[in-house]
DNA sequence: CTTGACTCCGTATCGTAGTACGGCATTCAT
DNA sequence: ATGAATGCCGTACTACGATACGGAGTCAAG
């Protein structure tokens, strides 16, 4: 049992190999799974990716392309940028938003009438 | 059938009774929902705070406080607002690294070898 | 009064990313 | 050599937020 040095939970890999995002390894007569170097560095990459907001379905994408053609790979990785750039914008205005509603909230010293549901309600 | 005019979806609210959200209206003989004004506001209420990042479990919660607690209003709000921002520090850290995956793909004109799978498996 | 659009209901299905289960096989450490 | 731990397999289930389906009923306009 030499994996899991990736640290990616086993039945977390046997989903990979299910959704065919990963080969099924060579599989000796004991049955267990063993993991050519080539696929724990594509787990290790899967792992990275993630880590980087990929989805899965995306980093089978980039895997397809693997070392192949850098342009295809600057694109979707530009996408991607692009994508979490303006998720970054929308949560910045949401995180104004409830400043703000907790800043009316501070004003109120009275406990009645919320004026946080208040203003949602308004809005 | 005056309703929807808050914008959403007749199985959406559906679900949202099912899931004990908001109380199942009135149906009068003919079966047909006849919502409240209540109710109306409720759902606006609803659509207002899922896109403040609400999920609708917290959304339940801020309705439970109704306009009554408004000490607690503000502690699920001001954690709400936390998580925000934790996570727009998350997502700030995850575009500068896909810029520089970009940048490294750009300075690498010729098309072998792609930069980004490199980085990545090194990292 | 018919037609087309909408709603009713319960249940099933979707997408995403796994986790859990039960029963058996294998392997590792002692 | 034995027992705990881990892995195997297929299948089912989780969470979240809906959406879809099919067959029946209802509503408003022409």
């Amino acid at each position: 049992m030499p994996q899991k040095k990736v640290g990616i939970n086993v039945e977390t890999i046997r989903y990979y190999q299910r959704i065919g995002l990963i080969e099924e390894p060579e599989k000796p007569p004991s049955g267990y799974r063993l993991y050519s170097d080539q696929t724990v560095l594509k787990l290790h990459f899967i792992k990275q990716s993630k880590q980087l907001g990929f989805s899965l379905k995306e980093i089978s994408n980039l895997l397809l392309f693997d070392n192949a053609k850098c342009a295809e790979i600057k694109i979707i990785v530009a996408a991607k940028l692009a994508m979490v750039d303006d998720q970054i914008k929308h949560l910045q205005s949401i995180s104004l938003t409830l400043k703000e509603l907790v800043n009316s909230c501070n004003d109120n010293a009275k406990q009645n009438d919320c004026p946080i549901i208040n203003t949602i309600l308004k809005k």
